[in-house]
RNA sequence: GGACUCUUAGCUCAGUUGGUUAGAGCGCUGCAUUCACAUUGCAGAGGUCGCAGGUUCGAUUCCUGCAGGGUCCACCA
């Protein structure tokens, strides 16, 4: 080496090597205190905050490439608010997602040759406990590997006492606003399962099924599930159609039992469909709900005396000589029985709601659940959206929600499972008492619990109401929700009905939703077709930065994105050239000084600066991340490192831009730009902590 | 049936609130290799910005219609 050369250039290798760097800089990182704010009692109240809440990831579950998206964004967000020089904030957690993780475990249970059944609640939910603790810490290990700056000190888990303490506390609250509700209603009930579900959580698939045309006597029903016809309490005629308006109000015998049953009129029948005449079974149909209650029918009678079908899904006593035949069995041997009142069987294709854990069919049964009345929650939720409290970013989603807003149904949060909040109500003989903590003897436990979006809808107040002192008060309401447009429905909008609802404000005020993540040919990832990329293989390969730019270039919120391996290792080429850009200003020898050259570069860099805040500021992080990644190799690298070779810009200003790119890459590419900062300017600290330029 | 969204280079996608030669990654062609990086550089090919109208001095960008793809919602028995 010549003498004029640093010797940190003998130091820095010719390629950058993430093996070697990334778990040594993230724990650098956490020591060095960069991810944790102050408590919320030591902040002025006047004191600019950035809060992000990590959606939680299921605790038991692996990420997958849709985790490593929300790390990456978030991670942009969080990274450049903390260099911006405000108190910044990213809270993370895990759910305990009751039904998925349930599930999972079942079928574990089932490859033993057991089921759920086997145990009473208490062992089962035990079980299901330390199968989760065995498999928690991996996602929150994979998150620190593609370089979460989440403060890990404020973690929460749903599941934990002091979050389920206040999720009980909003249901009494709820409760005592007489927001709550126990009713018998049609519920969406999978018996596979064992558990009911709310309307969100129903497929609808077509399926190819038979009509069945019956003769009734007076009149012939169409129907697709003639087993239910033994839970028949009416025929239906549309109140306009002349075929049949003399019958209103005559009485007809089922065939098979030769109930008598009457004809009435509904204005929801639909004189072009069928016969014109439909079946009206109030306990397994939910439109022949809706009409028996229009009637004002005694509806417990009608349970007690009209539900055909059990939760376990064979026919009950209600069911005469078809009892305890499976809802198979029964449609065919009453099929069979029918003899010549049954006219007509045609092929038929519509659609039927599924489970969307299992994809049986989903049976509509009568049960007793709690609802939330939703009206009220929603229309404050509108109104958030309306006066811009909350925007929602991400093509059209701002629409889808408030349609959802604007039709929701009551939210049924009952379910028949173990693995979640046991709902704190207690019973003594029909009388139900809603208390944190058994009110007295003779009470028992209601033993459903909540769905998990319940705990996970008030997930922004909960991890701060518990976490450091004062942290609801200094970090609430937050900056930025992020996440898969997926869960629109299902958490944000909840999110927002329960937050406003508990705190008067709405939890964010932008909700960033990104798009799924597909392959290279733009194909949705599975695992049958094989195309599945493995975010931790690809982190392994090519490091965590080279994976968070191939996942953020180009992308736009709501808009589905491709990525692969292909795009990955492109991006690994960028880190090995910010890595090498520094390793040639670090080397280089004061010389010549062109000032005009100096001062170009000067102007372009304050351009650079401006454009990727705007961007940032506009939450365009892909759109961010395509300029920042081109400004440094076209410009920095292509034109004034060349300019540069020539003698023609002087060291200072060489350095002074490369140490501006450091900075604005770092959201981006934290660990390969920390680790060219330890290298460039060994005496300034971490990179992480450094301030955001600020234009002249 | 309703809603949303997309249609830009061979593939996957951006496009800074309408304005001079429309961009990136990967791929392709040619040249260059001790001089930061071959995980490279230089040069280049490749686009009627889905189609048809409209607004405008000017539209990939705004409006309308149409075609095709995707997604979500919906109680038709």
């Amino acid at each position: 080496m010549t003498g004029g050369r640093s010797e940190r250039q003998i130091i820095m290798n010719k390629n950058y090597d993430h093996k070697e760097t990334e778990s040594r800089i993230y724990s650098a990182w956490e020591q060095s205190g960069a991810f944790c704010p102050p408590e919320g009692e030591d902040l002025p109240a006047d004191k600019k905050t950035f809060t992000v809440i990590m959606p939680p990831p299921n605790a038991n579950d692996p990420l997958h490439v849709g985790h490593a998206m929300f790390v990456t964004i978030e991670d942009i967000f969080v990274r450049y608010h903390r260099m911006k020089g405000e108190v910044t904030l990213w809270l993370p957690g895990t759910d305990h997602a009751g039904i998925e993780t349930q599930f999972v475990f079942e079928k574990k249970l089932a490859k033993q040759g057991k089921s759920r059944f086997d145990f009473d609640r208490e062992t089962l939910f035990q079980m299901i406990w330390d199968y989760v603790k065995d498999n928690s810490g991996v996602a929150i290990e994979q998150m620190k590997r593609l370089g979460a700056s989440a403060d890990w000190s404020r973690y929460k888990y749903t599941l934990e006492p002091e979050i389920v303490k206040e999720v009980v506390k909003t249901f009494i609250k709820l409760h005592e606003d007489g927001l709550i509700y126990r009713s018998v209603k049609l519920v969406n009930y999978c018996t596979k399962c064992g558990t009911a579900y709310s309307e969100l959580e129903v497929d609808h698939e077509e399926r190819e099924d038979k009509l069945y045309i019956i003769d009734y006597g007076k009149l012939k029903v169409a129907t697709t599930r003639p087993e239910t016809m033994l839970g028949d309490v009416a025929v239906a005629v549309n109140p306009e159609d002349k075929r049949y308006q003399s019958l209103i109000g005559e009485k007809i015998k089922l065939p098979l039992t030769q109930r008598e049953i009457p004809i009435i009129a509904d204005s929801m029948v639909d004189m072009e469909f069928g016969t014109g005449a439909v079946k009206i079974t109030p306990a397994h149909d939910p439109n022949d709900w809706e009409v028996a209650v229009r009637q004002g029918w005694n509806m417990d009678e009608i349970v007690r005396d009209h539900q055909v079908i059990g939760t376990n899904g064979k026919m009950n006593k209600n069911a005469g000589v078809y009892e305890g035949l499976n809802i198979n069995d029964a449609r065919e041997k009453i099929v069979n029985d029918l003899g010549t009142a049954l006219v007509e069987t045609k092929p038929y294709l519509h659609s039927v709601g599924t489970c969307y854990r299992c994809h049986r069919v989903i049976e509509p049964l009568p049960m007793k659940q709690f609802f939330i009345k939703v009206k009220s929650l929603a229309e404050k939720a509108l109104t958030a959206l309306d006066s811009g409290e909350t925007t929602i970013m991400g093509a059209g989603h701002d629409k889808i929600l408030r349609h959802w807003l604007s039709n929701l149904r009551d939210w049924n949060i009952s379910r028949q499972i173990v693995w979640g909040i046991r709902i704190p109500v207690w019973y003594k003989n029909d009388d139900f008492v809603v208390s944190e903590t058994s009110p007295g003897d003779g009470y028992v436990q209601e033993t459903d619990t909540f769905d998990t979006w319940f705990s996970s809808g008030q997930w922004p107040v909960v991890t701060l109401k518990t976490n450091k002192p004062g942290d609801f008060e200094a970090y609430y309401p937050t900056q930025v929700m992020e996440t898969a447009y997926d869960i629109l429905p299902f958490w944000v909008m909840r999110m927002m009905m329960l937050g406003i609802y508990m705190t008067g404000k709405s939890p964010f005020k932008y909700v960033y939703l990104h798009g799924l993540v597909r392959d290279e040919q733009g194909r949705k990832m599975s695992k049958s077709v094989g195309n599945v990329i493995n975010p931790l293989e690809l982190t392994e390969k090519y490091g965590a930065d080279s994976l968070r730019m191939a996942l953020v270039m180009s992308t736009t919120p709501g808009q589905d994105s491709a990525t692969g391996e292909n795009k990955v290792r492109g991006m690994r080429n960028f880190a090995n050239k910010i890595w090498n850009a520094s390793r040639y200003v670090v080397s280089m020898e004061e010389s010549g000084i062109d000032g005009d050259n100096d001062q170009e570069l000067m102007d372009n860099l304050n351009t650079h600066i401006e454009t990727t805040t705007k961007r940032l500021d506009e939450l365009k992080v892909g759109f961010a991340a395509e300029w920042a990644y081109s400004w440094f190799w076209d410009s920095f690298c292509d034109q004034y490192i060349e300019i540069a070779k020539k003698g023609l810009i002087g060291k200072q200003a060489m350095l002074k831009a490369l140490k501006t790119n450091l900075i604005l890459l770092h959201p981006f590419v934290p660990f390969v730009t920390e680790a060219a900062w330890a290298e460039v300017f060994p005496d300034e600290g971490m990179l992480i902590s450094q301030c955001w330029p600020k234009l002249p």
